[in-house]
DNA sequence: GACCATGATGATAATGATTATCATGAACAT
DNA sequence: ATGTTCATGATAATCATTATCATCATGGTC
């Protein structure tokens, strides 16, 4: 779902780098944050293709990767499987519970985790800034 | 540091599977287990290549995934970075503290943590089976 | 010890995702 | 309306990884 707030963002950030407003960067705002979660950069330029016949696969690419910068985005790699996108406004940090199987992702949070991570982090001297947990199995479907 | 033990398991994986032992072979795993933690298939290459005059980029990276097969090795993958291999034999699960300034590892392990996500996962319906956990930040010399 | 079937090697090409290039088109300040 | 400069889209380049294939070597067999 596409809020109003996202795409101030998103000019916000547009204005203050002295880019522009294109009628690609809209339509790939509104179509990336009205699709599921986790999509690829493929996936979203056939979703686009749609709304604007003839736009570019490097086009959805570069500004995906504007979306990461101006944190509308977040890109998720998963072992050898290429990158997905997925929304971030309004999301809170979450982890990911990944089935080996049918490849689906649960995400989960759990604040007694990150707080443990937190001093873990410090023990080893260490000035934590993000992390990335990702738990594999099998979800109820596929176990 | 080589073990005989692994080289064993290493020689018993290959007869089960009906592979030959070769001096190929026999060198990766000694340079391997010899090397820094966190190696790429580049870097092992580059040290073989003076144990073993000739050597292929190619059987040094089949080898690898040979060797992640029978358990002795694990492939590392953070972000874009290239693939790493670190030694298993011996070792038990760790996570990584990885410092986002000069790219180190620092190896930890916390079983509360560990506890936790087991229970994370039950409560989503979710079996798990093995889990990465990478907290990005800064080490003491960098911060 | 010689032979042979088959796996292993090494050089190179193929693959596939991501990123760079560049001529042309479009946005936006003036 | 104009001009500057960024954006776009088609395509090529990049780079790690993986596949191909002719040749070599291993290990079982006689």
């Amino acid at each position: 779902m596409i809020t109003h707030k996202a795409k101030d963002i998103f000019k916000d950030y547009l204005f203050e780098k002295g880019l522009r407003n294109t009628r690609q960067r809209e339509e790939i705002l509104n179509v990336f944050f009205s699709a599921d979660k986790h999509i690829t950069v493929e996936e979203l330029f056939n979703m686009l293709k749609k709304t604007v016949p003839g736009i570019g696969y490097a086009t959805v690419h570069r500004n995906l990767i504007l979306l990461c910068e101006c944190g509308l985005a977040e890109e998720i790699k998963i072992g050898k499987q290429k990158s997905r996108y997925e929304p971030k406004f309004g999301h809170e940090h979450h982890d990911h519970l990944i089935c080996m199987k049918c490849g689906r992702f649960i995400e989960v949070n759990d604040d007694k985790i990150e707080k443990l991570q937190d001093k873990l982090a410090e023990a080893n001297d260490f000035s934590p800034v993000r992390h990335k947990l990702e738990i594999y199995g099998y979800c109820k479907e596929c176990r």
